[in-house]
DNA sequence: AGAAAAATTAAACAAACGTTTAATTTAAAC
DNA sequence: GTTTAAATTAAACGTTTGTTTAATTTTTCT
């Protein structure tokens, strides 16, 4: 394993930032440079290449994504709460990690890249588990139903997150969201919230 | 409104599916030329540039959009069978539509183009319009929850539904469907009617 | 302080890009 | 059948692309 000094660190966060913007098509080195106020040389000189520094991102990145939902099985609290729990956890580990998830999202649907991502489907096969233990646990107490499908849930709330995120503008009109800090506290709230309710209702008998 | 000749749709529907799959950026135009056998000047002879062929692209698709869920309101079925239909044929246009609808996603995203998309937003308006008409007639008949958080609904549909999609080989694996027809028929078929029920539990009291 | 390594730079590279030109072929009109 | 317009072509245009080079500056180490 590779690790970066604070000056790679660097050029990652703010070409993570570029690609999720416009795309990794869509941005040149030499708007990296200028945005991370490096020479154009630097990025060959620290990762090789363009498409080397996006395997950097998604490995800098996907690193620090493993450890934070397995804490909540271990919890004394029902499964209602905890698929509550799993839902807030998740929309929030999305929210603050929505730049990466965005590249990676555009990268497995282009076929342009030779990156596969293995390890982005191992941490997806993971939360699935640690869902369905939970589930099954409530299954076993008799509040949830022996029939539901546990397989929609993650992509229904990465799915509804993505979709008013990226049309940010059409949602702010509509829920009636003036700025930035009102939006997160609206995603981090009322649509976690909502979110929540929803998934429960699949769930509960 | 501009018509196009037989020549011209070709190119628009080999360009879209390049665009769906690539991304604008990542396809070129003697990529395009390539694959609809032409010269590479076509395209501008026939569209100016290549930002216009996606114009183009939207525009022509987007005409045979309008109409798809407007019978619906005036039929004679209960507010359930209602919203039943109307997630059904929503998942369907989009699953048919899937590149134009893959295209427009990434062009929203992706500030660089200088396109907005105000027809598109008008159609999005339209279906939560029409959407949030059935579920008032079921609040009326006490079927449906006073409170319920109809906004949701048309972002939930189509984020699960490309959730699934774009990671198609991930839910093929998960799900146990072996090609694309098994894949296309479980999306028109058990998703549909997964979805269907989970939407109605947001809805009924 | 002096040698070695690392970081940074401006300049150049070939390749690919979107677009235009001007010439030629094909089709339509009269 | 000739004229006019439309379609198609190969070649060239100027930019921009990612990457490399070779020289220079900065840092590290003894």
């Amino acid at each position: 394993m590779t690790e970066y000094n604070p000056k790679q660190i660097e050029i990652i966060s703010i070409t993570e930032k570029l690609f999720a913007e416009k795309g990794f098509d869509g941005t040149s080195i030499r708007e990296i440079a200028k945005a991370a106020d490096i020479n154009v040389a630097m990025v060959s000189y620290y990762f090789g290449s363009k498409e080397k520094l996006l395997d950097a991102i998604i490995l800098y990145r996907l690193s620090s994504f493993r450890l934070m939902l397995e804490n909540l099985q271990a919890e004394n609290i029902t499964p209602k709460e905890k698929v509550g729990k799993f839902v807030a956890i998740y929309i929030k580990r999305i929210y603050e990690n929505r730049d990466i998830y965005q590249i990676l999202h555009y990268e497995i649907v282009n076929q342009n890249r030779t990156s596969n991502f293995p390890a982005f489907s191992e941490i997806k096969k993971n939360n699935l588990k640690l869902l369905e233990e939970i589930i099954q646990e409530g299954q076993n107490e008799d509040v949830f139903k022996q029939n539901c499908k546990s397989v929609l849930i993650p992509p229904i709330v990465i799915g509804a997150f993505f979709q008013i995120y990226n049309n940010k503008k059409f949602y702010q009109e509509l829920i009636g969201l003036e700025d930035e800090i009102s939006f997160e506290n609206y995603i981090l709230n009322e649509f976690t919230n909502d979110m929540s309710n929803i998934i429960l209702g699949m769930l509960i008998q």
